[in-house]
DNA sequence: TATATTTATGAAAGCGGTTTCAAGCGTCTG
DNA sequence: CAGACGCTTGAAACCGCTTTCATAAATATA
């Protein structure tokens, strides 16, 4: 399988020059001879070389590796996070390597130690659970940057959107349709975002002076089936609403399809927003109205600061604002 | 910011043994004396070592890497897969580098490069364009994987299902439910995927006795938009049908979209069937039937059949079979 | 022209591990 | 009891690259 490797002794060899001045003409490090230069440049072409990144790592000290940790492939937040970053790391001479949480913090921390272990220059983690301590520990041995996560001891790692703001948004606009019995379908309770988003929700509730109705709020799981369960349930609790507010579009997609099941009309007789605004929003039928976060900006702006980090440059990341794309899936409230 | 590394050296001493025997004692290669044995791996948690996986990367040989190539983050069957490698992966030695081709071959080919620079022990790429002969080039250097695709001469290192009996499926099924006129909205047509989709619709339609009407057939590009304009060109051609099967769910998502701006009642009018079966397809209204493609069990199996290669295993890879979601978007065709 | 200064270059010393090799030691065997 | 054998162990070589350091050559300065 494998022919021999061929390293930078052989482009040395071949370009008649020494290990060293191969090495400084692929880095660019110091000025080399014309001539030379040429020759080791086609020395590399003719034999194809690849410089092995380990052994650069192991000499350089850096190893070009910026770790990613995302919290759930496939999940749209995410992974728009992700995708904004790898973009913005391409075509720079960083390359990511990604771990998955899959949502638990055993593996989290488990990732963690992989990234580390492979040296990686610097550690973007987007969203999870790990704590805070831990996070100022790492922070003091490698360049950190938090998304979609709001640290003490940390703010000015952090990048995030206020999502006190976004609960408080997403249900003002529903207020403002003249709704006012809102079902909020929470994220997982354990989650300091689906917290900050039900807080939000209650001071527009309080704002507009409409009292708090317990029965019309379900912990969900920010997933489909639970916003199915949601409706279901509140439905059997005999509870009158006009508008939904769901934690995240998944769940708001679930609970769509209880509305659907159970023949009630949106957003004819009850409005429906969600948060996320995933691709697939759009194509509801009717379309959803769902609180857009810039995720993949959010990913871009996480990994130009990391570059800039990297070159000790100072950062500043500024605070995020979201925005409601508005569609068909919310209307005035019916009379 | 970083305070000194520890490294095997600082373990020996601490240990009051050599180097050898640290290392010996990590990798369990040799027997090492009980006593010696307990001191290393006291020294190793007191100090926090972390072997640096550059430096045994280089002198061992191998990087424990593998090197995964996604077409596009976010995307749902390419998501599920890589979910599978890495969830395979998680709990071994190994550890898996993303890189993401973005559709585009370019960056493809980057990607590949800077997998290799790094010194994946293997690779494992999913779907994607790259040339035929470039492939069986890397293949002679490195185990190699294909998921979602069919390569000649690589035949026994493809994971894929049959596209062609997947466009005849699910073409199939529309016309046992009595539709004649079917619309397909293909996939991008440079991929031999939509070509094979094609052809299985093409087949269906035959066996059947249906003469293939070109009008009904639109090339898409597998997103949402383009499953929008399908269904209005068709309209504006005149055409008149009773269903449609997109190449994929994001164009069938955009389908349903267009139908509804239309008035066009699905299933009542037209049936709607799209492939991927991804997570929101259950949630459309009415929820959507989609051809499954087993997605996460390939990455899983793509990942276990990685490992076996590694260990110079013989491997086998089943052709994967699909299977019909069957929702409420497709129905009897109305007389 | 002699001396100081700058510049390009190669030799060699790491980087932090793994692995080979040979030595040291205890045990087994004839 | 000597020699063979098997185990554990440390020293040292090595993986492929970067970088320091010293040298040689070229240029500038006096």
């Amino acid at each position: 399988m494998d022919q021999k490797k061929i390293t930078i002794q052989d482009i040395a060899e071949c370009a008649n020059v020494s290990k060293s001045t191969v090495s400084r003409v692929l880095n660019n490090t110091t000025p080399v001879d014309g001539k030379k230069r040429e020759a080791v440049l086609k020395a590399v072409k003719d034999l194809n070389f690849e410089p092995n990144s380990f052994a650069s790592g192991l000499a350089g000290g850096n190893s070009m590796i910026i770790g990613v940790q995302t919290q759930k492939i496939g999940s749209s937040f995410y992974d728009l996070v992700t995708q904004g970053v790898i973009h913005c790391l391409t075509g720079t001479r960083y390359s990511p390597i990604l771990v998955d949480g899959v949502w638990d913090k055993e593996i989290e921390l488990k990732g963690i130690d992989t990234l580390l272990r492979r040296q990686v220059d610097g550690l973007i983690i987007i969203g999870g659970d790990i704590d805070k301590k831990h996070l100022i520990r790492l922070a003091e041995k490698k360049p950190i940057l938090l998304v979609g996560r709001e640290v003490e001891g940390l703010q000015d790692r952090c990048l995030y959107v206020d999502n006190f703001d976004i609960g408080y948004q997403a249900t003002k606009f529903l207020i403002e349709l003249g709704h006012r019995a809102i079902v909020h379908i929470t994220g997982i309770k354990s989650h300091q975002d689906s917290v900050r988003r039900l807080n939000g929700y209650l001071h527009a509730l309080d704002e507009a002076k409409i009292p708090y109705d317990k029965g019309l709020v379900f912990e969900g799981a920010f997933d489909g089936p639970s916003g199915v369960e949601a409706i279901d349930t509140i439905l059997g609790r005999g509870k009158k609403f006009t508008a939904v507010f769901a934690a995240n579009d998944m769940s708001a997609f679930g609970a769509r399809l209880a509305l659907y099941r159970n023949g009630i009309d949106v957003p004819g007789e009850v409005s429906l927003i969600g948060i996320d605004d995933q691709t697939e929003a759009t194509y509801m039928t009717p379309p959803m109205t769902s609180v857009r976060q810039p995720a993949f900006k959010m990913g871009v702006t996480a990994g130009n600061a990391m570059l800039d980090l990297l070159k000790h440059k100072e950062i500043e990341l500024p605070k995020q604002s979201v925005q409601i794309s508005v569609r068909e899936s919310t209307a005035k409230a019916p009379l």
